[in-house]
RNA sequence: GCCUGGGUAGCUCAGUCGGUAGAGCAGCGCAUUCGUAAUGCGCAGGUCAAGGGUUCGAAUCCCUUCCCAGGCUCCA
């Protein structure tokens, strides 16, 4: 027997007994991280603890309180959870279990086309308690593919993925077998096995802080062609004090929802007479549109953009020329019939009526760049199942310009443009900022390669001169050319789509677009579509998820309400919003018929930045009690213009009562 | 579109085994005049999402449709 000899992270040697373990090891270095250790790398391969060690390995220990822990520990309870459900419904099939962010699911077919409902959902949970309380070991074997094909030989599902292997198919998504010949399974029991690349943790003992959340349907390999398969969703945890500090950020989520904000503050609603994914703006909200709207139009005017406008309807013709009539048809609403057959159609886009506005007359290359800004309303027959409050809508407003440039042109106007799109959003307050480059689609593009690689390689230069992160989405662009997207991550870390720069030299061709170029030879422009907020719906739900409905007091609907004293002080009161209005401050009165105390509380309620508080004294002395948003202690005998000139400051810096 | 769950007063929700529909808040009226997160009393408010079926009798059981939530697929 030799020595066993091993290096730490830290780069330190140390020896350990022959055959020892990576649970030998973190014995060895302590009782808490023998304690804490799930799972081990070695050599940069994760792998399970009980596993032998061999000489000369860099080896280090991974615990449950890391990202590699946590994942760990939710494929183990994901196999906890296959367990239980083979239990509870014998001859069950189960397909994939990953670990996912913040948790895991698994996909089962039960048997003779049984459902899981919600009920059943508590009754896996206590078997998969049981599990845990039994304490199973998680035992690794290797087999070949045909000793692995029929050990499973009753579980179609796993068959279908070692076959998958076998023929050399990708199997890149998959967690259950590595791309190689050999099968490695985990046994808990007798009676379970699963099909598993690994590791896990040593014993199903370790786990323990999970909770089952919902059951949902997922289609077979992702594919709607195939079965759907029932899926069960959990999250799991290292610790009692994880796992609750989860569920409290769920609940956060839940409470900052634009969805229920916009109900609680009276913004907008969706009638259900209008039909799923149409929305109206009730005054409220109707402000707090305005207010972005206009400031865009006023950052527009300043990015040299020309305003345009275009109606919703068009006939057919239009979208058979752009294409969008032959890649995106099910996804428009059908058309109406008028004029003897003439189709028309609502419009799904903007930019084939921009390109009629560029074509209206000749084009020379003087007036290159060309910028047609219009706050334009699509419309897009969304699958039923997907509408999603104001970020999926069927009816919307994207605020939408189309660039036409000369390919000379082209770089420099990405880049200004990228410039234009972060300052915009950090004007809203959005400061955290990542950008998503999408490339050519898969069977689903038009173009030479040469134009899809030229364009592509443009945007990457642009996106890597910003600075900013980029993270690639191979096959995510538009059927006409490649498009960077920018990510921004709100106050609780989400992450939101929000501006979409495309690059599309496929339009302009189509239309047969050109320009007079400086040679006086015709020549094609590029198109450059983009749109800032998105769309200015989708751009409000995120801004309000953002601010937990707590706007800026620039975005602020309503500013200010002054809240008199007593009914004597209602003049007063009308005196101070009369002089606020002056400086255009959006004020309301609530007089003072009924209690104070239920006054402030609505007005709290409603998130409105300033309470000002008016009784005999101020009457007095030309004085406010200012009560901020966000404050539990208001501010007596403030005199009137000194809280006229701090407000108009702080709207003007685009500021919220919670700076001071 | 598919899977699971849901829809009761303006809102949030209760409603047992199938036996004539309930609360709080909001609204309206009257009283209350108050210094920083709910004043009191009273009144009104319902085709129990819609339609069909079973039943002596349906909010409750069954079917269809619409809408909502969470997923899957999709997202120009």
């Amino acid at each position: 027997m030799s020595d066993l000899s091993v290096r730490l992270p830290d780069g330190t040697m140390r020896v350990l007994e022959p055959g020892s373990t990576s649970r030998d090891l973190a014995a060895a270095i302590g009782p808490r991280l023998a304690n804490d250790a799930i799972a081990a790398e070695v050599n940069g391969r994760l792998s399970d603890l009980v596993a032998p060690l061999s000489d000369g390995s860099t080896v280090s220990i991974v615990t449950a309180n890391s990202d590699r822990g946590r994942e760990i520990l939710r494929h183990s309870t994901a196999h906890v959870l296959a367990q239980a459900v083979t239990r509870l419904w014998p001859g069950a099939h189960y397909a994939i279990g990953p670990a996912i962010r913040d948790g895991f699911y698994y996909d089962f077919a039960l048997p003779d086309g049984a459902r899981f409902n919600d009920d059943d959902l508590v009754r896996i949970e206590a078997e998969m308690r049981a599990i845990i309380a039994e304490d199973q070991p998680f035992v690794r074997d290797e087999f070949s593919l045909e000793e692995g094909l029929s050990l499973f030989a009753d579980q179609p599902y796993k068959v279908e993925i070692i076959q998958g292997v076998a023929t050399g198919a990708s199997a890149d998504d998959l967690t259950e077998v590595e791309s190689d010949a050999v099968v490695s399974t985990y046994t808990n029991t007798p009676q379970f096995r699963d099909l598993c690349r690994g590791p896990h943790v040593p014993s199903t003992g370790r786990l323990g802080h999970f909770t089952l959340t919902r059951v949902a349907g997922a289609y077979w390999r992702g594919d709607e062609k195939r079965e759907q398969l029932q899926r069960i969703y959990g999250t799991a945890w290292e610790s009692a004090a994880a796992l609750e500090a989860h569920l409290h950020q769920v609940a956060e989520a839940e409470r900052r929802d634009h969805r229920r904000l916009g109900h609680e503050l009276d913004l907008f609603s969706f009638p259900s007479e209008l039909g799923p994914g149409l929305a109206v703006f009730h005054p409220k909200g109707g402000t707090m549109r305005r207010i972005l709207e206009d400031y865009s139009r006023a950052r527009h005017v300043r990015g040299g953009y020309s305003f345009v406008n275009s109606p919703h309807i068009t006939k057919a013709e239009l979208f058979e020329t752009s294409g969008h009539l032959e890649w995106f048809a099910e996804s428009m609403y059908p058309p109406m019939e008028l004029d003897e057959g003439q189709r028309y159609y609502l419009k799904p886009m903007n930019c084939p009526f921009h390109v009629l506005i560029y074509k209206s007359r000749q084009r020379s290359y003087r007036e290159l760049p060309l910028r047609l800004f219009e706050f334009g309303s699509v419309y897009r027959y969304e699958k039923s199942g997907v509408v999603h409050g104001l970020t999926r809508v069927r009816g919307m407003t994207q605020d939408d310009a189309h660039i036409f440039c000369s390919s000379e042109q082209m770089a420099g106007e990405l880049a200004s443009l990228l410039t234009f799109v972060l300052d915009l959003l950090r004007d809203f307050g959005l400061n955290d900022f990542y950008l998503e480059l999408s490339t050519r689609p898969e069977g689903k593009a038009v173009g030479t390669d040469e134009e899809w690689s030229a364009a592509e390689q443009t945007l990457s230069n642009v996106a890597t001169d910003a600075g900013l992160d980029l993270v690639l989405d191979v096959g995510g662009g538009a059927f006409y050319g490649p498009k960077i997207s920018v990510q921004a991550r709100d106050a609780i870390g989400r992450t939101h789509q929000m501006s979409t720069i495309q690059l599309d030299f496929q339009t302009p061709q189509r239309f047969d677009a050109t320009y007079v170029g400086a040679d006086n030879t015709r020549r094609r422009p590029i198109m450059i579509h983009r749109a800032l907020f998105g769309s200015v719906e989708r751009f409000m739900a995120v801004l309000l998820e953002h601010y937990a409905g707590n706007m800026p007091t620039w975005l602020s609907p309503e500013q200010v309400r002054v809240l008199s004293v007593r009914d004597s002080n209602d003049g007063y009161a009308a005196a101070v919003a009369d002089r606020l209005r002056d400086h255009e401050v959006r004020v309301d009165v609530d007089p003072a018929s009924e209690p104070l105390g239920a006054r402030i509380r609505r007005a709290k309620m409603e998130k409105i930045p300033y309470i000002l508080v008016v009784g005999d004294d101020d009457v007095a002395h030309g004085t406010l009690g200012v009560n901020a948003r966000g404050s539990t202690d208001p501010v007596r005998d403030v005199a009137l213009e000194t809280f006229v000139e701090r407000l108009c400051a702080e709207i003007a810096n685009h500021g919220a009562p919670e700076d001071h």
